[in-house]
RNA sequence: GGAGCCUUAGCUCAAUUGGUUAGAGCGCCGCCCUGUCACGGCGGAGGUUGCGGGUUCGAGCCCCGUAGGCUCCGCCA
């Protein structure tokens, strides 16, 4: 046998017990005499000792080993000395004493510390053998297993019948440029990679399947961002005979099971509901965070008549005027200020304008344009205190949404506002626009949604979820 | 397609206003060390400051170009 045991498997129960190990030398502590070797496999970590008077050449050999060489050890299980054992180590009780080591493979030192997040994404990429060693991964991988496998238990049980779908297929008129793949037998036509199973889930709907679902990968040949990546995976489920609710039950049990069997937590169900229009009326965003307050209000009746021209004059124009509250953020810094203004003429306010209370006073260029009675408007609308920092966009309805939408977010980053540690805030985004206007003036129709990996992100980093049924896509 | 930022030792970073021989931690190599768990101690090697040009008495630092990377806009949703 190559091995008998794992790395995370011998306790105190199996002290005296003669077992073989095989793994990665995970770090060494050298004393010249006694020699530490931590062994490390897919499940766990196990202390080796060598001891030279114990065993002369085996200590000779472990005085050659580095980190990650490639070894086999094989040894009697023993309990450590009173008062040298680790907790933090699931088998902190015991060690190892060897009488046989086998240098399996010799490693060239690392190319980045394996102990800490490498930052160089291409020092990573190249090599991503080693990338791919480090906790965080071999724990993302298992998340992951956990996660496929709870979704097909849990729509298995509801009556899913999981289906495979080609992906070499023909393009589809969805937004996004496709994929393409050279036909050799038809030299100069292509296959398109799907952006989505759109066609052929609805094909299965007509056919009588009723209840479908696949793990399936999505391709969209489009420029990376941070959050956007070219192949993605999604969770793609259609049926028949149904109603809205009945999929956000559906929904919400299999988010249920998946976060109990890859995370052991437990998630109330069901979820909150925003629509559309109201995420971006309150948090100007159609994936709100809702881990902190600091809501959008609209303002614009208190300037109706306003003698100020630039929200009078944008509300005439048939925009709008909000503004939300900044609590305590009077103290904002000259360089944040700057910081927020780039954000908001990045996503096409004109500028940023903003009060902060200091000193019982309202600080800001405006203010002087404002009568008393908005400023009482104001200040009870956006329950207004000192120290605190109120921020505006007068626009379009859309521009001024985003605007606030992406201050909100940077403002609760400077303040601290999210919580520390795992919250989870689900929520149902409903009633999305089924046609949308590009930039361009052109329109189309919303096919699908976007599978992007910040969704996932958002799963072990950023903790809240954005899901937008919409009724194209899921009926 | 456009914009901004970045590039200094294997890795992460420093280097005052343009000024001596470009430093530190980790890693690597050597020596020492018998209960550590991020072991410790002493010593050493390791640099064309991405590349090309310019300004200057003098450039890691300023300017121009170029390559690569990251982020954002467009695009995508």
């Amino acid at each position: 046998m190559f091995r008998t045991h794992h790395c995370n498997s011998l306790h105190k129960s199996d002290i005296g017990r003669q077992v073989t190990l095989a793994g990665w030398v995970n770090v060494t502590r050298d004393h010249g005499g006694v020699i530490f070797i931590d062994l490390r496999d897919r499940q766990g970590l196990t202390q080796v000792v060598f001891r030279p008077e114990e065993n002369a050449e085996l200590a000779k050999q472990a005085h050659t080993l580095r980190g990650e060489d490639v070894i086999q050890v094989s040894g009697a299980v023993a309990a450590r000395p009173p008062g040298t054992e680790n907790p933090n180590l699931a088998t902190g009780d015991i060690e190892i004493i060897p009488n046989e080591l086998r240098i399996l493979n010799r490693a060239d030192p690392l190319p980045f510390p394996l102990d800490a997040e490498p930052q160089n994404e291409d020092l990573r990429m190249t090599h991503r053998y080693l990338d791919l060693r480090r906790p965080r991964f071999a724990r993302n991988l298992r998340i992951r297993h956990r996660a496929a496998k709870a979704t097909r238990d849990y729509l298995d049980s509801q009556g899913f019948v999981e289906v495979e779908t080609p992906i070499l297929s023909k393009s589809t008129p969805e937004g996004a440029r496709d994929f393409l793949v050279p036909s050799r037998v038809t030299p100069g036509k292509f296959y398109a990679l799907p952006q989505a199973p759109q066609q052929y889930k609805q094909l299965l709907m007509v056919a009588g399947v009723e209840k479908y679902f696949q793990i399936a990968k999505c391709f969209r040949d489009e420029d990376l961002r941070a959050d956007r990546q070219p192949e993605s995976t999604q969770i793609d489920i259609e049926a028949s005979f149904v109603t809205p609710d009945d999929i956000f039950a559906v929904t919400e049990g299999m988010l249920a099971a998946i976060f109990k069997a890859a995370r052991d937590i437990d998630i109330k169900t069901p979820f909150d509901r925003l629509t559309y229009r109201e995420a971006l009326d309150r948090y100007g965003s159609d994936k709100p965070d809702r881990r902190f307050e600091m809501e959008v209000v609209e303002v614009g009746e208190i300037f109706r008549n306003s003698s100020f021209k630039v929200f009078r004059g944008t509300l005439d124009a048939g925009g709008v005027v909000k503004a939300f509250n900044g609590k305590g953020f009077a103290g904002i810094t000259i360089g944040q200020a700057d910081e927020l203004t780039e954000i908001a003429k990045l996503h096409g306010a004109k500028g940023l304008a903003f009060i902060k209370v200091e000193n019982g006073e309202w600080k800001s260029p405006i203010v002087k344009f404002f009568s008393d009675a908005e400023k009482t408007a104001l200040q009870s609308e956006l329950n207004i205190e000192e120290g605190d920092c109120v921020f505006f966009a007068a626009d379009k309805w859309e521009i001024a949404c985003q605007v606030l939408g992406r201050l909100r977010l940077r403002i609760a980053e400077m303040q601290k506002l999210m919580p520390a540690g795992e919250t989870w805030n689900f929520l149902w985004v409903t009633d999305f626009p089924l046609i949308r206007t590009r930039t361009n003036g052109t329109r189309c129709i919303i096919h699908s949604l976007d599978p992007k990996p910040k969704t996932c992100r958002c799963l072990t980093r950023r903790n809240f979820l954005r899901f937008a049924p919409r009724l194209t896509t899921l009926f």
